[in-house]
DNA sequence: GCGATCTGGTCTATGTTCGAGACCGATGAC
DNA sequence: GTCATCGGTCTCGAACATAGACCAGATCGC
């Protein structure tokens, strides 16, 4: 399966985890899954709940993930304006196998770190 | 699971998968460490079966995972020069939930591309 | 001897992306 | 009148990525 990693350049269809990390493994599209997994939430209320993600970089990552199909966005026409976002049923399984990297990541970041440290040392 | 995600910016220890994802979601390091997967590689030999990665960010990126624990770096005192990379026991157990994600974007890709179709004719 | 070639990088110039913060228009609270 | 709220967009400088030139040191063909 790796190998398709590898070898998708000379592929016409093009390798799926490379497009899928494209998109999805920037600085901020996972949080903000994350931060859309336990229920519909505004645009100031992702900003506030993320904390260090600029206004500019939450709006086009929330579009991005619209137009991927992770996220559904719906405007209520009321003054002033709310848009509530919402994980789509693509967006809440692409949780699951990312649920099983977070897992990794919690139960090794001690190693990384570590191995960091000692990289430093050198 | 998914709190620490979101929760870690005012924890002392920093949130797991931020950590992991700031370094192994860039544009290149899944590609290098699939592309390491089979087994030990030279730095040409990476930089031909990527193909499309410049030199400097084949370096950069192989110095960041070689920090992190995730591959092993071995230079041969020869003329010309040999380097050796190979994963590490770390590297390797990292790609098992990436395995899972790289499933999910298999199956999942055809959906996505729908969404994007969808997005763009709308 | 003389140049070309191989290797694993680094350096530089250029282009793209990012974050901080100003700004917007309509409305309600004071 | 004035300020705050909301969901953005715009602009600016800074940071970062890319392509490609360049390097040393040995070996090869001639």
């Amino acid at each position: 399966m790796l190998d398709e990693v590898r070898t998708a350049k000379s592929v016409d269809q093009p390798c799926a985890i490379r497009d899928v990390l494209d998109r999805i493994g920037d600085q901020w599209s996972l949080l903000v899954l994350a931060t859309l997994a336990p229920g519909v939430r505004r645009f100031s209320q992702l900003e506030r709940e993320i904390g260090d993600i600029s206004k500019q970089m939450l709006s086009k990552t929330l579009r991005r993930l619209e137009q991927d199909g992770f996220v559904a966005r719906e405007v209520h026409a009321e003054v002033p304006p709310r848009v509530e976002y919402r994980l789509t049923a693509l967006g809440c399984s692409f949780l699951e196998p990312m649920r099983e990297l977070i897992r990794w990541a919690e139960a090794n970041q001690a190693a990384i770190q570590a191995a960091r440290r000692g990289a430093e040392a050198r």
